[in-house]
DNA sequence: TGTAACTATTTACACGTGTAATCGAAAGCA
DNA sequence: TGCTTTCGATTACACGTGTAAATAGTTACA
């Protein structure tokens, strides 16, 4: 419901807040070596992303504790749902065949998807 | 391999010309009703795709004709990837459960994607 | 209590993008 | 040949984004 949109580097941040919080601005910053990002860089998008509702913070001594303000699941659906609009013009199945083909997948994730498809079809 | 990065609202133009191709300024904004878009807008993204090097255009009399320059499938796959990427960590399983669950897929469709599981797991 | 160290806040800046309007040139019609 | 219509080219402009430095505020140590 609670949509914001979250660019490209911000997504990198989010990842590192959903998958651990709260965290402060010093570990998303560890987290993020390799990224060759300046930490002021990150600290800016922390600030935009509070800015936009994204990330919500609270004060602990003298510093803040980010913790994730929407969650993960919404912003992924959404961001899907516009990737696929936007990229296969909204056929799921050419995106399915593509991902499918395109993916070393595990046996067991094979497995796993071809149990999806048995719930699909039973389903409906 | 000649990958362009083609934003949101240029991913609409282009899925135009890749569909028929080549045609004119004229032509792609006739197939552009509904998007709303001021046919300056529309000539504008032609534009710059043309400076991109996403399309190329030849003249026609007094007008161009456009057709692109990019192959529809090599853009797909880079922004998949890219999509993969940011959004998904880079794990196709899960994008692949979360495309399969939140579609509504045809009986035949379903079935094809199961072919397709077939022959990956039968192992190229 | 003054100062160092660290954190958060403010400011910077160039480039891409969405969204067009305007200008200039060419072609066709009168 | 002059006027109108129609293109393409140039220019506009605000906002988001990637990338970061500078500044101000607070805690901790001496």
């Amino acid at each position: 419901m609670a949509y914001v949109s979250i660019s490209d580097a911000e997504w990198q941040v989010m990842n590192v807040v959903w998958n651990a919080h709260p965290l402060t601005a010093q570990e998303v910053i560890g987290k993020l070596e390799g990224q060759s990002w300046a930490p002021a860089t990150i600290k800016t998008m922390l600030h935009r992303l509070v800015k936009k509702k994204a990330l919500a913070y609270e004060r602990q001594g003298n510093r803040y504790v980010y913790r994730p303000c929407v969650r993960r699941s919404d912003c992924v659906k959404q961001a899907s749902r516009s990737f696929l609009e936007r990229v296969y013009g909204g056929e799921s199945a050419p995106l399915l065949a593509h991902f499918l083909r395109s993916s070393k997948l595990s046996s067991d994730e094979i497995a796993e998807l071809r149990q999806i498809l048995d719930q699909l079809e039973n389903h409906s």
